[in-house]
DNA sequence: CCAATTTCAGAGTAACTGATATCG
DNA sequence: CCGATATCAGTTACTCTGAAATTG
């Protein structure tokens, strides 16, 4: 239990922002120390799935998708590559454009981790009543859609 | 719109930790600038609205509170004792705490700051139904309460 | 020539770990 | 002496901006 007194919340209760910052920030830890068991950062893992779902994706793409600029995801994909756990490979219609697949390797590693971070995940929503989950993601997902679309 | 295809969500639909973390990435950089107008940086308006509510808490209860660690909170709170928005005072039944309050000057500016910043928020969570959003942020609160109790 | 992509280089923010001193 | 607090110092992780080359 917190020592510091009172609830969590407040009289109003604490804005969503904090609510996101201080989350993400808790989180952040106990993500890195669980990804380092795998040799991933954060953004290496956070990649990986989203080529898992979207095979195919340019670098310019994956920095859309993640909110990132192409510069910060550069870095990210070419340690990737170098590990070979995803190929990139140019677009047959325009060679300027590397596509990024996962290897058979990143298949495998990406399919050990998740099963670690799913555990973590379960017992961070433990508190969440499982009927109240399907809503609170696609609130969140209704949140990135807002921030998707002024890029 | 964007411009990669397909939506947010694929079958499945994206993990919450995922959610979390790409969200607060997209809200970040628009946060930073808002906040820029007044002077302030993220974790600096959020030690001022956290001693809103709760004067009087020590660097170390801030640090607890805010999920990072003393050594960090301590740069925060000295900019801002430094500039005058907060003061610290030993604690009358222990020298080596000091409370932290916010000054006359810290309450106006963080009047300003927060009506920028509601502004902010209510666009983010303009695709939010709004019988949806106290369970969205019931839901977070669940979720921090998980991350301070390991603490 | 323009727009998009890739990618190198440098800068900055915000957190961390380690260590030291003080107080009750 | 132990536990909590405060705080200095150095380090790391992730992202950014700027700039240049390539392609259609």
């Amino acid at each position: 239990m917190s020592t510091d007194g009172e609830a969590i919340d407040g009289a109003g209760g604490p804005r969503f922002i904090y609510l996101i910052g201080r989350i993400d920030r808790g989180i952040r830890q106990d993500f890195e120390t669980r990804l380092d068991a795998f040799g991933l950062t954060i953004p290496e893992y956070t990649a990986l799935s989203v080529l898992q779902r979207r095979s195919g994706l340019s670098n310019a793409q994956l920095a859309r998708r993640s909110l990132i600029t192409p510069q910060s995801m550069i870095g990210i994909v070419s340690g990737l590559e170098e590990r070979g756990v995803i190929v990139r490979k140019a677009k047959a219609s325009h060679a300027r454009v590397l596509e990024t697949r996962l290897t058979p390797a990143g298949r495998r590693l990406l399919a050990k981790t998740d099963a670690a971070i799913q555990e973590f995940e379960d017992e961070l929503l433990a508190d969440v009543p499982s009927e109240h989950r399907d809503l609170l993601r696609q609130s969140l997902v209704a949140v990135m859609g807002r921030l998707q679309d002024r890029r």
